[in-house]
DNA sequence: CACACGAAAGTAGTCCGACCACTCCTGAGG
DNA sequence: CCTCAGGAGTGGTCGGACTACTTTCGTGTG
């Protein structure tokens, strides 16, 4: 009778934890290297398979990275490299909780963007500027690029805030699937030109370093696409 | 997609995309069961080892749920499940990245109390305001309670926004180690009187169902840590 | 001596088969 | 009808063998 809820915890998860403190405790640090899977099961007393699943957990997380033929190296843990399985929701996301992430957007990019215009060097508004122009490119032509630079476009003025674990946040909220369908959608509703005319509106408030603007541009942007978002899910009855 | 020359993913990778695509096109549905292990590394033509890596990796990703003996099962892929391991980010942050995930919080926190203030309703502003006494119970004792208390007075806040994702995040934002160092930190300097005022203060925002005073205090209470840490880090010589 | 090349050692990746631990269903017994 | 022991099915763990890749180092050539 002697607590019969002892711990439960698997062996796996015994090793991840392990692996875990070696890292908390300074035995390995960022960028250095492992000792082998067969070391490392036989000095935890687990079996290998186990070892590698526990290894493929802590990959999965940012945390470790595996290098075939090479080692099992600690990541330079980063916040994109922690939060890289970040963009696991918008890939999957979909009805309500769409909604629930762009407000959440709607949260986070007018204050980015505001603190953008303040931060942001020559470099990055060059980029920005030529990602606005690669937007534009194609006139009606909705390829696959324009998706692809408008993505870019606010990632990088993210980025430009110098704040990197805003930047992986953001992106993570940011899908380029879901990007393809506001653009498809708003050309069938012949509403393009209010897109670009955001984001022309977004770039000029950046060079004119007006915070306030860019949060104010920011805003409208996000709600016109959070409502688009709303039009969309009320016409579809089947939202899985 | 379609890859012919590369080819170069592993075969758990493989494993791991082909569910992924079992799950998006509605093969499997959220809480639904797959396959037996054996069964779908026949189906796909791996080893069981391989594909229980796979599954190990989408049980990380919090997409798939393993239960012994009983099956392995989709989660509800709700926020809360895939942003489980968003809290690995606020575990090992240290330094100049715990200065940024502040930023985010000054941007997120403020939006949500305000959206709070108009949403919440009475049993969530009842369970509200029995942690802020949670919190005041120990005059002066910093017991782990307190610490607790806080941290679900402000996971209690952001979830009555409605919005899971928002709670999700937030709450990867969050840490009990980092809150606990907050506190004394804040009695080393005799300032917990301004911590118990700024969440007094959020209370009785929330009650008053003021958004805009709602958002104003949380920003001050965050400004508050976040100029504490800065003033800590500065301290310490040593940078991460 | 400098450099390129190939062999060899070491590492992660994959596969197989066996057994253990747990859960769930079934059917006999009360 | 309920209870509970048993069995079938499932994930969890193990050990070993083999493959594919990377790195290193010694050898040979220029």
């Amino acid at each position: 009778m002697s607590d019969p809820d002892g711990e439960r915890t698997s062996v796996t998860q015994r090793a991840v934890d392990r692996i875990k403190a070696m890292i908390s405790t300074g035995e390995v640090g960022p960028g250095e290297r492992l000792p082998t899977e067969r070391d490392l099961s036989a000095r935890l007393g687990v079996s290998r398979s186990s070892m590698r699943e526990a290894i493929r957990a802590l990959t999965t997380l940012g945390v470790l990275e595996s290098r075939h033929g090479a080692g099992v190296y600690v990541t330079a843990l980063r916040p994109a490299d922690l939060l890289e399985t970040f963009s696991v929701l918008a890939e999957v996301s979909q009805g309500r909780t769409l909604l629930e992430v762009l407000q959440v957007r709607r949260m986070l990019e007018p204050a980015a963007t505001a603190l953008a215009a303040a931060r942001a060097g020559a470099e990055d508004l060059d980029r920005i500027g030529a990602l606005l122009d690669r937007m534009e490119g194609g006139p009606d032509v909705l390829c696959d690029d324009t998706v692809t630079a408008d993505l870019g476009f606010h990632q990088a003025i993210v980025a430009s805030t110098g704040n990197a674990t805003l930047a992986a946040i953001n992106d993570g909220l940011s899908s380029h699937t879901f990007n393809a369908r506001v653009w498809a959608g708003h050309r069938e509703a012949g509403l393009t030109a209010e897109l670009r005319e955001d984001h022309r509106r977004i770039h000029e408030a950046l060079v004119a370093r007006d915070p306030e603007a860019a949060r104010a541009v920011a805003t409208t942007h996000v709600l016109r696409v959070e409502r688009w978002l709303g039009a969309e899910l009320a016409e579809g009855t089947t939202e899985g």
